[in-house]
DNA sequence: TTGCTCCTCACGTCACGTGAGGTGGC
DNA sequence: TTGCTCCTCACGTCACGTGAGGTGGC
């Protein structure tokens, strides 16, 4: 079972384009439990799993404090049918939350790019209005 | 000349939908800098286009940083041509990373909802793997 | 006197970044 | 002994939120 070897911070770092303050953070907020050999380190299979949904968490806007829950009920291993029933309401509401702010940023995109286009700059505005105001 | 009469830090909250806490901010941050009556702030017409540009440049996702460099660029009233050029490199950057942010989002949005189509939730493959493993 | 709005600290939040200073094993 | 990697504080960052405690004018 060479899937289940040991891998040192470094090493996860490499593999999940993550910093070791990253992972000593995620470690302090008790969202992965790496094995110590020492003082170092160590993470296994099962630390790489959830460091894997704590990223994929994190991509759909998740805080980790949602995340480290999410995660906590799953350990538990309590009821399936709530739990399905639990991260499938967060992960709605967590869709319309994503679906909104890229609408926003699509608008934003297409002022910008209006601007832009026109040959003006954010700041034509207040720079003529400057002026109106000191010729006043 | 009614467009020049000065709003209190409510009428300001009211109409550009910020906290007193947010024009707070702005100001000791150097943003915007409204005259005193007493201790009371009195927010004129060129403290709304600064908080107007202010806000548009938030939504291109500028720093106040950026904003406040921008603000003081055009008060100065150097080289129009040099600030006009600065300004254009600056929201081209921008737009870049808008657009590149967007398409992570649409990524994101996509992966989600095939997972909730699927009638798979985010941690369906943890809570496999889990299993798997304490059964070893 | 009571309410309301305004004010100034100043600590808290979120997800880390960034030194400072120290240890372990090749 | 020198280097490299790892470690633990602990303060800094960004854009505010959130009380605590106090003042002014109707």
């Amino acid at each position: 079972m060479t899937a289940n070897d040991l891998l040192t911070i470094r090493d996860m770092c490499d593999a999940f384009d993550v910093t070791p303050r990253t992972l000593r953070f995620y470690e302090a907020k008790e969202l992965i439990f790496p094995k110590r050999e020492g003082t170092k380190r160590l993470y296994n299979r099962r630390d790489r799993a959830r460091l894997k949904l704590i990223l994929r968490g994190k991509r759909f806007g998740f805080s980790l404090e949602d995340i480290r829950q999410l995660l906590d009920m799953y350990d538990l291993e309590g009821s399936e049918r709530s739990q399905y029933l639990r991260t499938y309401a967060l992960a709605q509401e967590r869709l319309v939350q994503m679906e909104q702010q890229r609408d926003e940023l699509t608008e934003a995109i297409a002022e910008l790019k209006t601007e832009l286009a026109g040959g003006a700059d954010m700041f034509q505005t207040y720079s003529a209005e400057n002026k109106t105001q000191s010729a006043a």
